[in-house]
This record gives C-alpha cells, structure tokens and sequence, in this order.
DNA sequence: CCAGCTACCTAGCGTCACTAGGCTTACAAC
DNA sequence: GTTGTAAGCCTAGTGACGCTAGGTAGCTGG
C-alpha cells in the first residue's frame, strides 16, 4: 500500500468522512483509521491541506466551534456541491476500480488454470 | 476517472497486461483499453516511460523484435522479480480497494434512509 | 515544570501521469 | 514520387498532490 496509491482518490473519502457527520480536521483522522481498519493512518500534513482545498472549491465549508472546556476547533461539513460531487465521485471511483480489477484479474483468476482453460 | 486516479497503479496494470504475455508498447496501449472496456486510453507518454522505469527497477526487460515485413519493436516481458512483484501488488490493490470501499459506503449504502435511520 | 496529547498550520520535496513535441518506417493513394 | 496515414518509439518539461519536517498553542497529569 504505497503513499502513490492514494492520489486522486484522497479527497473522496474526506468528502465521504464528512458525509456522515461535519467533524474537525484530527477527528476526521480517527475516523478514517477506524473506518479503513488502520489502512489508512494519515499525517496531518496530508489532510489538512486536503481539507483547505475542498473548502476551496466548495465542497465543504469550515466554522471555529469551541467546545465546554476545551479548545476550539475547526469543524468541517459539506456543502450540497459537496454532497453532489461525492455522489458523482463514488460512481468514478467504481469505474475505476472496475477497470482496474478487470486488468489485473484478466487472465490470472486461477494462474493454475490458466494453460487448461485457454486450451481449445 | 481523473488523471489523477491512475497515480500508483499504473505500473501494477502494465504488469498485469504483460503477465499474460510479452507485448510491444504499442500493443499494451492496445491491451489494455480492450481490457477495461475503453476506460484506460492512455496516451504514449505515459506508458513509455513507465515501462522504462520498470525495466530500471528489473521487474520486466526487454528485447528488440523485428516481425516478418515489419518494422522493429521492442518487447516486454516480465521477469521472476516482476511476477513475485504482481502478485504481491495484487494484493495491495485488493486491500487498499477494500479500504477505499469500505470508507465510501460506510453509511451511505442507501443514502435516502439515512435521516430516518439516524432520527432518534 | 515538563511530558505528552490534542489540534492546527505550512514550506518544500519527490514522484508520477500527462502534454507536446520529435523521429523513423511501412503502406496506400494520387 | 510524394504525400498521407498509421504504427512505433522516445523525451523534456509541467502540474498536481501526498508526505516530511518543522512550527505554534492549549490542556492534563505527575
């Protein structure tokens, strides 16, 4: 699971962390590692650039919320661009995924068979 | 299906593609929009150079062909090193699909129920 | 007081797919 | 014969983006 995997497909799962329920850039963290089963364990240096540029295109929007006794945080919710662009978005990533399991498992369902079942 | 998307996997398909059988860079372009149904039209400067950079790491090499009334090619076939490397990157694939999904769907399986789902 | 966690931010780096261009050879049409 | 088109290969440069490394600040416990 090389870092380079991750590009492009990044902000599509903040945009889906965020579909659940607006949180703060450190939560979205935690949840994407509960979520993927600690697959994806981010730095900060990762997200929170992402996150500035969703907000950027509006897909999300970001207010400062300070909770009882602690200190304030920057919460993230989508916007209904944001909700649209997911939506579209999961269709893409299925296509992707599609495509590329449908290469990678072209001919190699069963190696063992594979002399056997290309024979006339 | 940005541009983007492909980042990380791209060398995984071109070893894949070549797993069934030793091809010409031309012929892979060729394969590989057959086998994703026209998804993957990738353009020569991306493949090019990609197989020389798995040549460089010595999962694939090469050698020049010249076909009957043809003119000369060069073609790739996989090493030992590259197909140990395929399997093991279908593998990551497979995980880091697993993980994308999981994230994607998490609880927006049916999106329509969710307000009612999550109502107290 | 200091260690450690939460919580946020950013400049710079390295990788990589893609753009845009160039080159050569086979074959068909005019 | 030359012009066009497709096969076939190559590479310098660009832009996007995840990550490293570093910084700031507040809260809690020993």
């Amino acid at each position: 699971m090389t870092a380079e995997m991750l590009k492009g497909h990044l902000d599509n799962i903040l945009l889906a962390i965020l579909s659940s329920a607006p949180a703060h850039g450190y939560a979205v963290i935690e949840q994407l590692r509960q979520r993927s089963a600690g697959r994806f364990d981010l730095p900060e240096g990762t997200v929170y650039p992402a996150l500035h540029r969703l907000e950027t295109l509006e897909l999300i929007d970001s207010s400062w919320v300070t909770p009882e006794g602690g200190r304030r945080r920057r919460v993230y919710h989508l916007t209904a661009n944001g909700r649209e662009a997911l939506n579209q978005r999961r269709g893409s990533w299925r296509s992707f995924a599609d495509a590329v399991s449908a290469v990678l498992d072209a001919d190699a369902v069963n190696p063992v068979h594979k002399a056997e079942a290309s024979a006339p």
